[in-house]
DNA sequence: AACGGGATTAGAACTATTCTAAACTGTGAG
DNA sequence: CTCACAGTTTAGAATAGTTCTAATCCCGTT
């Protein structure tokens, strides 16, 4: 038989809680409950703000500040990747894979590129004592 | 005969003021001043902080709220391009013409790429309603 | 020289983010 | 099962970068 909805809530939050654990991360209430948004439907991009609105819509008690860290620690564990393209504010994205990003700034919206299909080609030697860390490609739109 | 320092000065404060007209702006002295200072030798890349320093330095008095007015003036009027690599400031660059950067975070410097050298290919047609406005690459990089 | 509208300014205000210090809680030991 | 403690959370203060405000100033025209 199909399961009701408490039951999928509970399952989210033991995945959570086991991705948790295998990142090293004390599975606290707080973490589980944003890993569990977080992480149980497809790629997501959320900023600090965005991701505190919808915890508190949820019905559920987290500081945002207790956001800023779970955010800053699940990037620190590889769960989730910064994107940086806008100077006001940090985007966080779900995807930690090798792909890059559409941006459309009057909406604040991130949409995912698949790694495969971008190519960059030509980069030159970074200079002497430097090395390349990533290569970032954010293609810049607005409504046509 | 060779110029003096005081003639090459005036030359630098003459095109920059030539320059504001071309752009439409009216050369105030601080409008001038910072012209000459971010035009008057190769590419360069600044902040407003580290412009406002820099003109400080000079002895010339510039306020804060000024720079940032100048900056984003000078952007709105293509004379500087805003360059986003990091969500704490907000860089501009001298150099308006098609090039990509890297960017070393922990020095907070950026170093041009030429824009003939880097190709990115195989990029996606945007979502229906939306128009490519520009690609930006940043190459991240770290001292090795 | 006087005028008018844009430009500049100091300082307040604002936004996103980080810090602080106190209260709380998961976890392993007993 | 309970205790204790290190790690976590929290409210609120603090900070950094940037923008706003409203008064003053000055460039270009008359």
């Amino acid at each position: 038989m199909g399961k009701t909805l408490r039951d999928s809530s509970k399952d989210a939050a033991a995945a959570a809680t086991l991705r948790l654990r295998h990142a090293g991360l004390r599975p606290t209430r707080q973490r589980v409950e944003l890993a569990s948004l977080l992480f149980k439907n497809c790629d997501r991009h959320v900023t600090a703000e965005s991701l505190h609105d919808e915890v508190t819509d949820a019905g559920l008690k987290v500081s945002l500040a207790t956001v800023y860290n779970t955010l800053h620690q699940f990037t620190e564990a590889g769960l989730l990747r910064q994107v940086i393209v806008d100077s006001a504010r940090s985007y966080f994205d779900t995807n930690t894979g090798d792909h890059q990003h559409f941006f459309l700034e009057s909406e604040g919206m991130l949409i995912d590129i698949p790694g495969e299909s971008i190519a960059v080609a030509g980069v030159p030697a970074p200079p002497p004592g430097l090395s390349v860390d990533r290569v970032d490609v954010v293609i810049r739109v607005k409504r046509a």
